[in-house]
DNA sequence: AGCACGCCGACT
DNA sequence: GTCGGCGTGCTC
């Protein structure tokens, strides 16, 4: 019998160790390891046991035979991952720049039977003038390292694990030899959390529109004719798209495939999420980050074993493991949380294209207000676009009013309302109608503003806005361009030129202080930090406990409360001028989703957007709800500065904790970037701080890479990361982010 | 990452 | 000498 071989993947997140190692496959496991077995291996001199990802079987051995060692067994409560999987994870790998093992522990649905998730610190045990005599006494005998953690653990008594090993150099050995001599002690911690009950309402057959059926029955035409496309419906809010999307998934259904439906985060589609358990019953399962390992395993099983066919949930449900998928829908498609934000950083819209392609699926992407780089992919006639323009309940749209706060200014009035906002307040107070006022602040850090003219401030070379620091002068955190803070307006000459900050906290102060009568809620990161908090807000809100409902971007998601008829987006401005390329866009989505939430039950709704720039395309187009004439005025900026979706950027950020170094690693990767031999025209901005240049103590830098080809853009990746691996980095991080989605 | 090997200073 | 910390290099 000839001998096979198989590639492994150890499970060692380390990029020198980011390479397939050949093991013999003994002949007793030749029938039970496949591509996609995670197998038990020995590996390094002490030959211990660690586990691994089969994925590849060969029968020759290309490695010198007497070193090949063999693979010790099937690694214990297991799961194997198929090959569908392995593809995407090379994928991943390739496309957003990872480790061989990541990419593949993203893509697995569920590691292990039983997973743990321990986080590991260092606790001292000893007082700090024990602590600073035992320091002294290593330092005398030139234990250096024992030296640098005992002076740490006097400092601060409690320090995380990696942190010890990868900031401050010191090795596990010298930790271990302090914890056998009681001088500290290693606490490791779980956290897990309960998934949330759904009951099971009954629901009624809906009657199609016209648009809806010629939708679905153009769907199913391309299938006929063997088709498999990307579809995008562009449906106002309360159009009907999750009907839409319950036919075409019941259509695979029928042809025994299964479904994987997208959603952004499942508190906030509860209610879609109740439909679809109403019209599927138990077929349907949902996932979500915060489901313990035992509840995504039974999951995993109930999959495996076919009773179900539809999997909701976030990004991750892509990676459920069907037999037989049909197709892959991914509702509110412009959201960001579509995008991974720790490593590797891939995109569920993209992961979810590949997957179609490797499962002969069709993929279908929904939402009121699409990304720009969906909409120009059908705009291109890479997706079939469709339309929903009618409300089905028949109401209509709210009516917009757009306030120009300088004007109010001019007027004489200070106050954060507009007057038309303060007397629609009153009036509904009145009418004991609900109020959602609505208040953006992410990714801003004080843009600054002529009170006068509405001018904002902004970077001669990178056009997104610049911001006040505590040193007096304005930066861009694309290129780092400065200059010093002056008050008087360079458009109109005022001296009214102000830094712009507001928070949720500072309104509702004002709304207690004008109308003293309203019941108020306030949602905002600070007043949530539990997802209990959060849920009970939104209830009691929908139970028409209050009148008013103050909040940050959280509130206007998903939501339908019906008592609401005004809207008030006290400072647009903040969204509009965040510092990065995609403000524009987000202004418009969340301006647009905003209003979207008033009058949705039987009263008529309105909508009051504050904002000093009245003029920006942004809230123009929003003001009309007219999506098409936004997009030609946004990719036509997006095309001038190439920025995506018609060129690619790379995000470079270098962390450390030292500024002096950090900044030193970025202007040493900087130059690498110039004198790299490349293949196509690029651009590069910075290197620069980041939007939040520190945090925690740990300094960031960021450079941007633009390039129109975006294998362009992973070959300078692999460049750096080859160069910077020569350093043997020890207190910096360089990562890696392809076309980010919020900045670092 | 984590283990062995080997160098080099400190102490019997 | 020789004990032991810590840097170095390798892992199929």
């Amino acid at each position: 019998m000839i001998d096979l071989y198989a590639e492994v993947i150890v499970d060692i997140s380390h990029e020198k160790l980011d390479r397939p190692f050949t093991y013999k496959i003994p002949e007793n496991l030749i029938d039970e390891i496949e591509e996609g077995t995670m197998v038990e291996i020995p590996f390094g001199q002490g030959n211990k046991l660690i586990n691994g990802y089969v994925i590849r079987i060969k029968e020759n051995n290309d490695y010198c035979p007497e070193k090949t060692k063999e693979i010790a067994g099937i690694a214990k409560g297991s799961v194997k991952a198929d090959a569908n999987l392995i593809k995407l994870a090379t994928f991943i790998r390739k496309t957003y720049g990872s480790t061989q093992i990541n990419a593949l522990k993203t893509v697995m649905p569920v590691k292990k039977s039983v997973k743990r998730e321990v986080k590991k610190r260092v606790v001292a045990l000893l007082d700090e003038e024990k602590l600073e005599y035992l320091a002294d006494l290593a330092g005398s005998k030139h234990k250096n390292a024992q030296e640098r953690l005992l002076r740490e653990l006097k400092k601060y008594s409690d320090i995380s694990y990696s942190f010890i090993t990868n900031k401050m150099n010191v090795s596990s050995q010298t930790i271990s030899a302090l914890v056998k001599n009681d001088v500290c002690r290693i606490e490791e911690e779980t956290v897990y959390r309960n998934p949330i009950k759904i009951e099971k309402p009954s629901d009624t057959v809906v009657e199609l529109s016209e648009e809806q059926k010629r939708i679905i029955d153009d769907v199913n035409e391309d299938l006929r004719k063997g088709e498999r496309n990307t579809y995008l419906i562009h449906g106002i809010t309360g159009s009907g798209k999750t009907e839409v999307y319950m036919r075409l998934i019941e259509d695979r259904i029928k042809e025994g495939k299964q479904a994987i439906l997208l959603i952004p985060e499942i508190a906030l589609t509860y209610q879609n999420l109740m439909r679809f358990y109403a019209r599927f019953g138990d077929t349907v399962s949902v996932i979500h980050s915060k489901m313990t390992a035992g509840e995504r395993y039974d999951q995993y099983l109930r999959v495996k074993e076919g009773s179900v066919n539809i999997m909701i949930g976030p990004r991750s449900a892509l990676f459920t493991p069907f037999e037989n998928l049909g197709i892959v829908v991914i509702d509110e498609e412009h959201e960001s949380s579509y995008k991974a934000d720790n490593m590797p950083k891939y995109h569920a819209r993209e992961v979810a294209k590949k997957l179609c392609e490797l499962t002969d699926s069709i993929l279908v992407l929904g939402s009121a207000t699409p990304s720009l780089e969906s909409f120009y992919r059908a705009k291109c006639g890479e997706y079939k676009l469709y339309r929903l323009n009618d409300r089905l309940t028949g109401n209509t749209l709210p009516k917009v009013y757009v306030e120009d706060m300088r004007q109010e200014l001019k007027d004489g009035n200070k106050s954060v309302f507009s007057r038309r906002l303060h007397n629609l307040i009153e009036d509904r107070l009145n009418r004991h109608e609900q109020i959602m006022l609505f208040l953006n602040r992410r990714g801003v850090s004080g843009f600054v503003s002529c009170r006068e003219c509405g001018e904002v401030v902004k970077c001669p070379h990178c056009d997104v806005s610049l911001s006040l620091h505590k040193d007096g002068n304005l930066k861009c955190h694309y290129c780092g361009y400065e200059t010093p803070f002056s008050k008087i307006c360079s458009k109109c000459g005022s001296d009214k030129v102000r830094g712009f900050k507001a928070g949720t906290q500072m309104i509702e102060d004002f709304v207690r202080k004008e109308f003293p009568y309203a019941l108020i809620l306030r949602m905002d990161a600070d007043s949530t930090k539990k997802q209990e908090d959060y849920e009970s807000i939104l209830s009691r809100f929908s139970n028409r406990e209050a009148d008013i409902l103050i909040g940050t971007q959280m509130i206007v998601k998903g939501h339908d409360f019906k008592g609401v008829t005004l809207v008030g987006i006290v400072a647009a401005d903040m969204a509009l001028n965040a510092e990065d390329y995609r403000a524009g866009e987000r202004a418009f989505q969340q301006l647009v989703q905003a209003s979207g939430r008033a009058g949705r039950g039987e009263n008529p709704g309105e909508v009051v957007i504050q904002t000093y720039q009245p003029d920006h395309y942004a809230v123009e187009f929003a003001k009309t709800q007219d999506y098409d004439a936004f997009y030609e005025d946004e990719i036509t900026f997006r095309r001038q500065m190439m920025y995506p979706p018609i060129g690619n950027l790379l995000g470079i950020q270098i962390t450390g904790d030292e500024e002096k170094r950090v900044v030193k690693l970025s202007k040493v990767i900087s130059d690498m970037i110039d004198k790299m031999p490349i293949r196509s025209e690029i651009g590069k901005i910075g290197p620069a701080s980041a939007a939040l240049s520190k945090k925690c103590d740990i300094y960031r830098r960021v450079i941007y890479i633009k390039s129109l080809d975006y294998d362009n853009l992973i070959s300078i990746k692999d460049f750096i990361e080859k160069e910077i691996e020569k350093f043997n980095l020890e207190r910096e991080t360089v990562m890696f982010d392809f076309n980010p989605m919020n900045g670092f």
